[in-house]
DNA sequence: TAGCTATTTCGGTCTGACCAAATCAATAAT
DNA sequence: ATTATTGATTTGGTCAGACCGAAATAGCTA
């Protein structure tokens, strides 16, 4: 008796989008060309338009065509945008529930790096983004959330001054998501944010000088503060919960 | 005269996509919670089955839902895998054509912290999927693809230990693309291979001990000499194409 | 009871139609 | 001659209805 392995019948649609997929990667459809319309695939590929059109939708939700209506419209071929990966990264943190802990400790991970990037790699225009950042959020010191905001542009401009679009995808992820978690409470002495500002004075003093090493190491320390504080803020929260109030209060820094 | 601002009309499929994504998101739809029928959902929103289709294909390349034929069968909600993030980041990096040079910088940022966190919460069965690897890379030693191949196992096995779904997602796709750009000539010589076992040796020495530090550590020199080693190749070459054979070879060393 | 077949309920695919948006070309007004 | 207007044309967006194949279920038979 034959013994078959579970054989899978690939979808058509799918079947479609891998080959247009594979032919723009492989730059054979280079950017900014225009893709047949969907009748005229139909035709060539001997599928139906309703097929057709789930391949290009696809290739539409991967970033790598867009598609207009109207005469002359159509798909045309895009390269994928860091907003792609982005997305994935952020329905991924939501979706799987990843705990704050875990994408702070990405960022640990990323941000020291870019920095030294930054450091090497800045240009005038990159320094005149970051210097203007930092100016922001001085000026929004008062404002909570508009001083979270600002600091996370902070974050994204240093992180394009390293122009490394890997590193910026993930920072542009992580840092939404970690804007999104922040407990307010935890900005909510005057010294924790001016302590913030001098710690990004110290890591752009490196970048203009550019001493990467010395960048690096401040950003691990910045970044690593800022885990070390929500640390805390979790610890004193979980003390709460069980009740024991012992009425000694740490102070948070940095 | 009446001066309208350009007014964005939303696809339906879209705002029906939008409406189901985040209602799983929100978690009001479960893992595993399976979505009325095409027909169904068709009659519920006043569209056409046709549109509804194209919203749950939407979420299906998100990772939101899995769809199966037959009887009973339909779109069920499910978490989205890394696999969805790591074919994000391989599409980007493809497309966009980003420079080994820069996959390499991220991977430098990302591991030494994966292997610090896989001291610190690696599992027996962490331990022992990184020995089978480590053991897997010393048998394959002779035969430089599947030397690589085994290589690969040993960073995504390590990274995996440190439990931290985002650092995951990274590094396999990460991975992924070193291997698929690595030129083999620079692992032609038995030395660098050896090399590379033994500092693989040091980091597994590091997180046995629980030591987080000396794990960043060994790591973060691994990788770099990794990054160092491609960088001098990469000059050789360049020297090579500029047509000036000056005779004299230099040796890669790990 | 065990095993087979028919039925039912799904998604996958196809056909053909019409609408709306964008462009182009021909025409009319200045 | 140039500009404004208008209609035709192309192309994606949406819809309706049909059929096929896959999978679970119900019912029938041995």
């Amino acid at each position: 008796m034959l013994d078959l392995p579970p054989i899978d019948i690939p979808k058509a649609a799918d079947v479609l989008a891998d080959v247009l997929r594979e032919q723009i990667l492989e730059g054979q459809l280079g950017v900014g060309v225009s893709l047949p319309s969907e009748r005229e695939l139909a035709q060539q590929s001997g599928l139906s338009r309703a097929t057709v059109r789930e391949a290009l939708l696809i290739l539409e939700v991967e970033g790598l065509v867009v598609t207009r209506t109207g005469r002359n419209g159509g798909a045309e071929v895009m390269r994928p945008r860091t907003e792609t990966v982005q997305r994935s990264i952020h329905t991924f943190i939501r979706g799987q529930g990843v705990r704050l802990e875990s994408v702070l400790q990405a960022r640990e991970a990323i941000e020291p790096q870019s920095a030294r990037l930054a450091a090497i790699h800045h240009t005038q225009e990159d320094w005149d983004n970051l210097l203007a950042c930092h100016q922001r959020i001085q000026v929004c010191i008062g404002d909570i959330p508009a001083f979270l905001q600002a600091n996370l542009q902070w974050h994204v401009s240093l992180v394009r001054a390293s122009h490394n679009e890997l590193l910026i995808a993930f920072t542009q992820a992580i840092s939404q998501a970690v804007y999104e978690a922040t407990d307010l409470r935890g900005f909510n002495s005057p010294e924790v944010r001016q302590a913030v500002v001098q710690a990004h004075q110290r890591v752009m003093d490196a970048i203009e000088n550019r001493d990467a090493d010395a960048a690096w190491r401040r950003m691990g320390r910045h970044v690593g503060a800022y885990v070390q504080a929500v640390d805390r803020r979790a610890k004193e929260e979980a003390a709460q919960r069980s009740q024991r109030t012992d009425g000694h209060q740490r102070k948070t820094s940095d």
